[in-house]
RNA sequence: GCGCCCGUAGCUCAGCUGGAUAGAGCGACUGACUACGAAUCAGUAGGUCGGGAGUUCGAAUCUCUCCGGGCGCACCA
């Protein structure tokens, strides 16, 4: 309702200004203004133009007051202060408007293209840590917001299984442990049947490895020379063994990788978070897209053979932003191929980008993966099924990585564009976000050894080597634990036979709430320094507190007997009565009766705030898409509950006296319920019948 | 050394493309449950927006510089 009305009023003054001053201006500013009684909308042009036009500001905004008349959805101009053009809604069409806008979203401008959204991509040799519940949960918000305006949108999951980590785990098992392949494969089997919710989270095989993985780091440092040479070299073939694959190292290394990542499916199955696609790195390597990208950056010269210096006998390309600056050195050049012939990290990652454009000529197999309530989640594969959906060939793609990776990232794109590639250069976005890390006091809860030197540091980074952090499930378990407490004191749920699983339900409801919200209120680039006491907290500006506005609503109604949709309903009537009537008394003052009234006065301007911010979904979420930033949506959401709360005390719904203004309130708590249950989902938050 | 990010109330953070008296939450203190359940609400205290300079009618927001903190800059992935 609000954008459409800005859009409105940019437009008009655009015209007038073209009209009047013979100035084309590409957009006019609009904002909010301060206060609701300086008006709705407001423009600060006026000085912008003060100086091309040398007049001064309040002037011009008179003139432009005058010249725009009348405007659609707007009851009048005026000029305030130094020379602002403030703008008043016609309230009572504002909120007829917003009452029927059930699914008022925004005209999807690139329905056409598909958008590739990669997030999560846990390296598959240990348990999901609080870091990658934070990429997982951007990323996923992020999809929601995207699919709400209309995009298609593919989900990819990346799993590197080919690495050196997974090889460290690999090296646990086989040497530290001397496990043999079949304690592994009953290892990982007996995740599988886990696999229902019905064990512990924490006795999986991603939480063996998370240990394994550590104390496999630290004996690579221990030793003599002589054994931490044989160590390394141990850890290097069996890296080489998985990566060339066909070999008994390579498919312990793949039942390994298979089972963690099916834990980590399983975790982020608990926050509502569900994939389309995994891509592996054993398929692009078994499947050459390396040498087919290869051959194009090479033709492209993107890729060239360096013969003297340090990088003698590599094949390397120029780092971002190194043609604009001085003549850079084939020394300071990115390396992509190593003098002994094999591919680093970003050359890979290049060639999968390709394929995510569909610019490579090659595909993966696919093969069926995991299967979710109403889908199926595919992985790639050496030689797939004949019949499976199609993956890449995006028009717009987003990786949600950490900022850490924001070379690496830098790289991949510099090495698109010079192949030509400006359009696909231009839609790659590397949706960047700043790490969890934990605060000293709660590294020390935790029983890590904290350096004297770090514990007056404000946060300190979590570490999958040194096996310090917060694993996922333990804090999700953590949480339900701490909700279902709650719900127990307060009797939520009833005591009927079902109230067990009832509150169940709803503990688990408002666990995810407090976790989602808790990782989306930050913006993007803020580091979350992570506190169970945060965490952990349901009061204030966190998820439980939007919950409960939604349970509150729920109950006006339930109590009333009736419905928001039932009151939705009754106001639409009504509310068609009056703009009939005003319609034809144009010239009388039929304004002050009826529903206008309501919205009218110091003791109403409440409850017009909350209409008018019910109003603002799709202004906020095309600023959220635009920004990349779901926490504006977290923001909004939050905002929308705080100023109901605030009504839900002031007045008093169920005994208002006046029927009208009855159906009027219920009218106002059934919109923000729908905006506020529309938000949430949004946001992966599910909306509970009880609290 | 180079690059990116951050520095706003005691703590944790918002503050949209520069705009009208700088906002929340937590914590502290005062109050409000026989009305739609207080996981709530009202109120009070608390800020030289890291320092300085510049651009501008106007700067928390843009530029420069300095200070402080974080993260990247491998033939590791």
């Amino acid at each position: 309702m609000v954008l459409e009305l800005q859009e409105k009023l940019g437009e008009a003054i655009r015209a007038l200004i073209l009209k009047n001053y013979a100035l084309d201006l590409p957009n006019v500013s609009l904002e909010t203004p301060p206060d609701l009684r300086l008006g709705e909308v407001a423009s600060p042009i006026a000085f912008e133009l003060a100086r091309r036009l040398r007049k001064a500001p309040k002037i011009i905004a008179q003139e432009i007051v005058t010249g725009l008349g009348a405007v659609e959805g707007f009851s009048g101009f005026e000029v305030a202060g130094a020379g602002y053009i403030n703008a008043r809604l016609d309230r009572l069409a504002a909120v007829c408007t917003t009452a029927s806008e059930e699914n008022a979203h925004l005209a999807a401008p690139g329905t056409e293209g598909h958008v590739l959204v990669e997030h999560t991509s846990i390296n598959p040799n240990k348990a999901a840590h609080i870091g990658h519940l934070r990429n997982a949960i951007l990323g996923d918000t992020f999809v929601r917001l995207l699919r709400a305006t209309g995009f298609k949108v593919d989900v990819q999951n990346y799993i590197d299984n080919t690495g050196v980590q997974v090889a460290d785990v690999v090296v646990g098992f086989l040497y530290l442990e001397s496990k043999s392949v079949a304690e592994i494969r009953a290892l990982a089997a007996d995740c599988g049947e886990r696999a229902e919710g019905t064990g512990s989270h924490t006795a999986g095989i991603d939480y063996y490895c998370w240990d394994l993985y550590a104390r496999t780091s630290q004996w690579y440092e221990q030793g003599t020379v002589e054994e931490k040479e044989a160590r390394k070299r141990l850890r290097y073939d069996t890296l080489h063994a998985i990566e060339s694959g066909g070999n008994e190292i390579a498919k312990i290394a793949d039942l390994i990788s298979t089972a963690v990542l099916r834990r980590h499916l399983e975790t982020m199955l608990r926050l509502g978070i569900e994939y389309d696609f995994l891509p592996r790195e054993s398929e692009i390597l078994h499947l050459k897209f390396w040498e087919a990208a290869r051959e194009e950056l090479e033709r492209s010269g993107v890729l060239y053979e360096v013969t003297q210096g340090k990088n003698a006998g590599c094949w390397v390309m120029k780092r971002p932003g190194s043609e604009a600056s001085a003549e850079e050195t084939d020394d300071e050049a990115k390396v992509i191929v190593r003098s002994n012939g094999t591919v680093t990290y970003v050359g890979k990652d290049i060639a999968y980008h390709l394929w995510k454009f569909g610019l490579l000529g090659r595909d993966f197999g696919y093969r069926p993966f995991f299967r979710y309530a109403d889908r199926e989640c595919w992985v790639s594969t050496e030689h797939g099924e004949a019949a499976h959906p199609h993956f890449g060939g995006a028009t717009a793609i987003y990786n949600v990585i950490d900022a850490r990776q924001s070379d690496p990232q830098a790289n991949v794109i510099q090495a698109l564009r010079g192949m030509g590639h400006a359009a696909a250069a231009d839609h790659y976005t590397h949706f960047s976000y700043e790490m969890v890390a934990l605060t000293p006091r709660c590294a020390i809860e935790l029983g890590y050894d904290v350096a004297p030197e770090d514990r007056t540091r404000p946060y300190i980074e979590v570490s999958g080597r040194k096996g310090f952090g917060v694993k996922a499930d333990d804090l999700i378990d953590k949480l339900i634990a701490a909700t279902r407490a709650e719900v127990d004191a307060r009797r939520t749920g009833g005591i009927g036979e079902n109230a067990e699983a009832e509150r169940q339900k709803i503990a688990h409801q408002i666990a995810i709430g407090a976790l989602r919200y808790f990782m989306l209120k930050y913006t993007r680039n803020s580091v979350i320094a992570f506190d169970f006491k945060d965490a952990l907290s349901f009061e204030g500006e966190t998820g439980p507190y939007l919950q409960y506005a939604v349970v509150r609503i729920r109950n006006i109604y339930r109590k009333g007997g009736t419905t928001p949709e039932a009151a939705l309903a009754e106001f639409a009537k009504q509310a068609g009565q009056q703009v009939s009537e005003s319609a034809s008394q144009r010239s009388t003052a039929a304004a002050r009766d009826g529903l206008s009234q309501y919205l009218s006065g110091e003791e109403n301007e409440d409850i017009w705030a909350l209409w008018l911010r019910a109003g603002r979904f799709s202004l906020v979420l095309e600023q959220s898409i635009a920004a990349s930033e779901p926490a504006f949506l977290a923001k909004h959401a939050f905002q929308l509950a705080q100023e109901f709360n605030n009504f839900y005390h002031k007045h008093h719904i169920l005994t208002e006296e006046d029927p009208q203004r009855k159906v009027f309130l219920l009218a106002t708590a059934a919109v923000v319920l729908r905006e506020l249950i529309k938000a949430l989902s949004l946001l992966g938050i599910e909306s509970p019948e009880a609290m």
